[in-house]
DNA sequence: TGATCAAATAAATATATGTTTATATAAATT
DNA sequence: AATTTATATAAACATATATTTATTTGATCA
């Protein structure tokens, strides 16, 4: 896939959330933003510092976010892709709370922050569209503390595989029903809760009931509907209905 | 404490995040509104369901989050007390993603919700105090998410004790260093992931070191320090400075 | 006041997941 | 191509937490 002019990656993720007027696409427009690229691994943001003058939108590649206990142990909270905005969270915060980091490459683009906050305030569609983005973050974290708190590892780990496809395919990143989750597997286990030697245990069970392969550092997903029977998945907490062109 | 005036109640919470002008404080004051007491385990959100026409704010009382998994388990995904919306979480989605329960008597607020969205929308004062209030939610839920993934029994039980003793006390509800904690250890369980047995052995410790004392199916915390240092508390996730008026 | 019910405590046993260490495999680097 | 490094796999063992069942304590209610 080619990575789609910014300004436009901006209009679709707006739009995808609420109704536009053409004032609204203008003010969009005219939004002052720069590129950037991070590495694999980069921090995108930092946990105690104050937040950055811009606001991250993915344009293409995929990220995470994770907290550190006191112990260094940690634990990533969400991932993100394409047209996911890394720093919504932080809009009216005056301390970053989480650390976020690139998990692969990531293009993206940086909105000046102010100008951003202003747009949300004053613009009632765009600060409807940014108020589902936001709130929608918020089902996901309530569900991501029902699957470390009350799941077991199988599930608890084909939960997460569901939920990535399923967004993949919202994101129009997923073509056929096999996909690519580009996690290890010491991510994944940070992401679910459990050490790596157990998500490794895990997902051999799980490739053992051809319900995934594993195959170079990917995990791909090739029976959906066992995996979501598996995952006892139920997507309502993706709030999909309320994306508005989830294809495109 | 006496029941304040709901309009005042309103206001406070408005004013707690933002700074308001008398057009704002108007608009607040002409919402409408009718009060509701809910009892204790009494349903207040239902999962599945479409938004109620009203949007709740908590006067006195506790309240609780929770979604259930499809074995029927159940993970609390947070606490709410006095001046906590218990709605906002939906205001611009379709549908609930999760089940919200009184933990006491619950004396609330129900504000109409197309007019709550209309003037969240429309005056930027009062969005943005709303904003803030729906982005220290999320922020809760990453740290739980955490607790719950990746701290042992001792340190996440603690951790959620010392959260709820410095929520009470930015809501000027606790006075002396012991305050009580309303809750049985079977609710306290599924808020932290563990078995009610498991939560018992637990609080038998934390008892034995003098931590907390349980005392008639409530906790008392009664080591502030002590606490804070076996939860590995650190307060940054709340956001308390974006709190006005934290003890009026 | 006694009876009933919900919650807390206790102890024994089971098990899912963690820990440790070693090896194998694949990726990255020179 | 050889070396180094990161990741995955494997097996043995340890342990935190779960499960089950019983008892006790304290609330609630007829």
């Amino acid at each position: 896939m080619s990575v789609p002019d910014p300004s436009e990656t901006m209009i679709r993720k707006f739009e995808s959330r609420a109704r536009l007027d053409d004032a609204d696409r203008k003010a969009i427009r005219s939004l002052p933003f720069v590129r950037h690229t991070y590495h694999p691994n980069a921090y995108i943001l930092r946990e105690g510092e104050p937040p950055r003058p811009h606001c991250v939108l993915v344009q293409t590649g995929f990220a995470f976010r994770q907290k550190l206990t006191a112990e260094g142990a940690r634990q990533i909270v969400s991932f993100h892709l394409r047209g996911d905005f890394l720093d919504l969270q932080h809009l009216f915060l005056n301390m970053t709370d989480h650390n976020v980091q690139a998990l692969t490459e990531v293009d993206a683009v940086c909105i000046d922050r102010s100008a951003l906050q202003r747009l949300v305030l004053d613009r009632p569609s765009v600060g409807k569209a940014m108020w589902v983005e936001a709130l929608v973050d918020s089902s996901v974290y309530r569900e991501w503390v029902t699957n470390v708190g009350r799941r077991d590892a199988q599930t608890r780990i084909a939960h997460v595989l569901c939920e990535f496809a399923v967004r993949m395919k919202s994101a129009g990143l997923k073509d056929g029903p096999p996909f690519e989750f580009p996690l290890t597997q010491e991510q994944l286990a940070d992401a679910v809760g459990l050490t790596q030697v157990h998500v490794n245990r895990t997902l051999r069970s799980l490739a053992a009931e051809n319900i995934i392969v594993p195959h170079r550092r990917h995990i791909t997903l090739c029976d959906w509907d066992k995996a979501k029977s598996v995952a006892a998945f139920n997507a309502l907490y993706l709030h999909l209905d309320q994306i508005r062109d989830a294809t495109a």
